[in-house]
DNA sequence: GTCTATAAAGTGATAGAC
DNA sequence: GTCTATCACTTTATAGAC
């Protein structure tokens, strides 16, 4: 009777260790699928990596493509999430939510460096996953683009569309994740090194920000 | 005895508006490729785009692999060899060179958008297609870094690693096509005015450029 | 060179025993 | 809930006729 779903959901929070079946999988998939891709990825590897066998993974998530369905909706609620707290803050100025967002996504970034490659990929190939549901839309209502246009007309020598100001903080913070095996070729970097210029960024990407707002 | 292989590939010449078989293979799976990825493009796609039939694909170029192998080349080559015609030009300064790359590449992008984040993700998942023949690994020789070594060290108030600087001026060219789908989603923005958006970051992207340079 | 037909292997999903 | 065995279908690649 511990063996049903709910038992099994309930067993989750007494085990810090072992993970459930339903959670071995999930975490399995979500490290296949952002490293190679929905396409490239077997439901046979994932069952592997989970410890599993294959027949479990259709036992509760259906399909390969429920089970992706889940995992994106979560990396993306997940970015979102953190991602509005920042820029919803009243009392912060937007120098402060710029550090905050590059400090916080640096740190991501360098756990997870095949998210941002992942969900773009995946996302252009399948733009209708973009539901409303991950609720984003409302970023663009955010306290934030308020204060982003304000700094903008008061000091900014050559206003700017703010899109473009988005665009380069987060580029900024994303794109060497991105061209990051590039890069490692190019320059014959090692993971030590790349990690260290990363962190430079945390505050170097923050005073480009500055450079870009007031001279546009 | 015009049906050899050396037959077509003279008659290429002859033909500007009809292409040799070889030829329609290689674009539509240029095209599918770089929209869809190496593991989600099927060869019978592939042949169905070309106008041809799934044997021939295999009868020019052996094997799925191989032809992916060939477009794969020929986009880096493409690039790099642009790419190292403006930077190794000795007569043009830092910031002319930065200006005519940042043209150059919006002016391609604006053509094949899928191209970057095509190149990224197939780039992650075998590191070991970037081999020599591309020749890119003398980009890093070239005047171009000299030069921008000179310019940090005499201009810039607080000196920055070349790296960072080269890693921004790609990614504020790059970003905005891989981020495309989400931005579009994100603030509805249709096709003619993100153009636009990419046309006035020509003029943008070098001069922040010339920003970042000077004052670190 | 180009086609049809088919082999050979892979892949997502399910049936049924435990 | 979990496993083994297997089905049904897809996909790459080739054989062989024209």
């Amino acid at each position: 009777m511990a063996k049903t779903a709910k038992g099994a959901k309930a067993a989750k929070k007494k085990q810090k260790l072992d993970l459930t079946t339903e959670e071995k999988i999930r975490k399995a998939a979500l490290k296949l699928f952002t490293r190679k891709g929905f396409a490239a990825t077997r439901t046979r590897d994932i069952s592997q990596e989970a410890g599993i066998n294959l027949a479990l993974l259709n036992y509760y998530f259906r399909s390969k493509e429920k089970l992706f369905q889940l995992v994106m909706v979560e990396i993306l609620q997940n970015f979102f999430r953190g991602m509005a707290q920042i820029f919803n803050e009243e009392t912060t100025t937007v120098e402060e939510k710029v550090k905050r967002f590059v400090e916080n996504y640096t740190d991501l970034l360098k756990q997870q460096p095949d998210l941002p490659l992942f969900v773009f990929h995946e996302l252009r190939m399948h733009p209708e996953k973009l539901a409303a549901r991950t609720g984003l839309n409302e970023m663009f209502k955010s306290f934030f683009f308020k204060q982003l246009r304000q700094e903008i007309e008061s000091k900014a020598i050559t206003p700017l569309n703010p899109l473009h100001y988005v665009v380069n903080m987060i580029g900024l913070c994303v794109f060497p994740f991105i061209a990051a095996p590039l890069l490692k070729h190019l320059s014959g970097m090692d993971d030590t090194t790349f990690g260290e210029l990363m962190e430079q960024r945390k505050t170097l990407v923050p005073r480009w920000m500055e450079l870009i707002m007031h001279q546009g």
